[in-house]
DNA sequence: TGTACATCAGTGAACGCGCGTTCACTGATGTAC
DNA sequence: TGTACATCAGTGAACGCGCGTTCACTGATGTAC
C-alpha cells in the first residue's frame, strides 16, 4: 500500500469525516478501526498516529456532525425571514442530507448513538439539545410574529419537527427501495404546516 | 449457583422476553450472551440448550416484540369504534410501554435494529411494515368515515404518528431526567389531532 | 409406595476469532547549512 | 542549489481481552416396574 503522507491536521479531519460516514452507515456495532482505516486507505495502527483511540475518533466525528447540523440551520435562516419558511427549508435540507448518506442527522435521534462512554454521550446530548433549541427558537419567533399558533409549546413543535424526519430516515436506511422520500416530505410538511400555523 | 430447572418451552419464553428487555436497554452493541444468561440466572452455555445461537435468540425476541406491539393495536381497537379515538388510545399505550422500559417499540424505528443478519432484518422489516399498515388501516377507516381528512395519504399519517413517539422515546432512553413524557404526549396529540381531522 | 433408570437442563473449562491497541521499524518530507 | 539530518506519518507483527460457541460432565426430575 503506497499511501501518500498527510500532515496530522489534514488526516484528523479526513478520518473524522470518514468516521461519521461509517457510523452513519454501519452504526456503533459495525464501526471498527479496521473498517475506518481501510476507508481512508490506511492500515489500522496508523489511526493511532492521529487519535488516542477509538473513543476519541468517535468524539471527533461528533464535531463534524455538529457542524453539518448547525450549518443547516444557519443556512435555512439565511435564506428567509419567515420562521415558517425557515422550518420548511430546514426540513428539505435535512432530507437532502439523509438522502446523501454522508451524515444522517437522524443518528442523533437513534438509540445506538445514545449509548457508550459518558463523555461521548454528554457531547451527543449537548448537540441534540442545541439543535432542538435552535428549532424551538425558530418556532418561538414564529409565535411572536403571529404566524405560528401559541397554544402549543415551542418544544412540542420542535419534537414533532424531528418526528417528521426520523421515521423517514429509517425507511431510507432500512433500504426500503420504493420509499419516496420527496413525496413523504411534501405530504408531511403539508400536515405539519397546517397543524402549527396560526389561524 | 443453584438454579432451578425449567422445561425448555418455559425457558425459551423466559429467555426471549429477557432478550427483548436487554436489547431495548442496551442495544445491539451491548447485547451479549453473558449478560442475557446472567439476567435469567443461568450460565452462558446454558442458553445453547434452548437456542442454536445468539442470532436465534434475537429472532425469538422479535416475536415477543411483535406480539406486544400488535397487541397494543388490537387493544386500542377493542376500546373504541372511532378511528381518531383509537389512534389516541394507541399513542397513550405506546407511551406507557416506553415508560415501562420493558419493551420499547421504538427500537423498531431505531437504526441499530435495522442492521444485522439478513433473516432478522427481514423479520424486523415485516413487523415494522405490518405495524405501519395497521395504523394506515385505522387512518383509512377514519377517512372513509369522514372524520380524518382525505387530502393526505394514510401512509403519511402513519409515519407522522410514529414520529410523534420516536423522539420522545429517545429523550426517555437518553435519560433526559426532567422530560415530561405525559405532557409531551398530550401536546403532540393535540397538534396531530388538529392536523389530521376533517374540517 | 419404593427402587432403578433414562432424560435432559444446567455447568464450567476450553476453543478460536476479531477487535482495539502497542511498539520497534521504515522511509518520505521538509529544514538547516 | 546540493547535501546531511531530524521529524514524523505510515507499517506490520504481536499482544491481551471479551465474546460466541463447543463439549464432556453432573445431577435433578420424571417415569417404568
Amino acid at each position: 500500500m503506497s499511501t501518500q503522507k498527510l500532515n496530522t491536521e489534514a488526516r484528523r479531519e479526513q478520518i473524522a469525516r470518514a468516521a461519521l460516514e461509517l457510523f452513519t452507515r454501519e452504526g456503533l456495532e459495525g464501526f471498527s478501526i479496521a473498517k475506518l482505516s481501510a476507508s481512508v486507505g490506511l492500515v489500522p495502527s496508523a489511526i493511532y498516529r492521529h487519535f488516542k483511540g477509538k473513543e476519541e475518533v468517535l468524539v471527533a466525528s461528533l464535531d463534524v456532525l455538529r457542524d453539518k447540523l448547525y450549518g443547516l440551520v444557519e443556512a435555512a435562516r439565511d435564506e428567509s425571514d419567515d420562521p415558517v419558511d425557515v422550518l420548511e427549508r430546514l426540513l428539505r435540507k435535512h432530507a437532502r442530507l439523509i438522502a446523501s448518506g454522508k451524515a444522517a442527522p437522524h443518528i442523533l435521534l437513534s438509540s445506538d448513538a445514545a449509548r457508550g462512554h459518558a463523555k461521548r454521550r454528554a457531547k451527543l446530548h449537548r448537540i441534540f439539545v442545541g439543535y432542538m433549541h435552535r428549532i424551538e427558537g425558530i418556532a418561538a419567533e414564529g409565535q411572536a410574529m403571529g404566524v405560528i399558533r401559541k397554544d402549543v409549546g415551542a418544544e412540542t413543535i420542535a419534537l414533532l419537527f424531528a418526528g417528521m424526519i426520523q421515521p423517514a430516515a429509517l425507511m431510507m436506511s432500512a433500504g426500503e427501495k420504493n420509499f419516496d422520500l420527496k413525496s413523504h416530505v411534501n405530504q408531511s410538511w403539508k400536515l405539519f404546516h397546517q397543524a402549527i400555523r396560526q389561524k
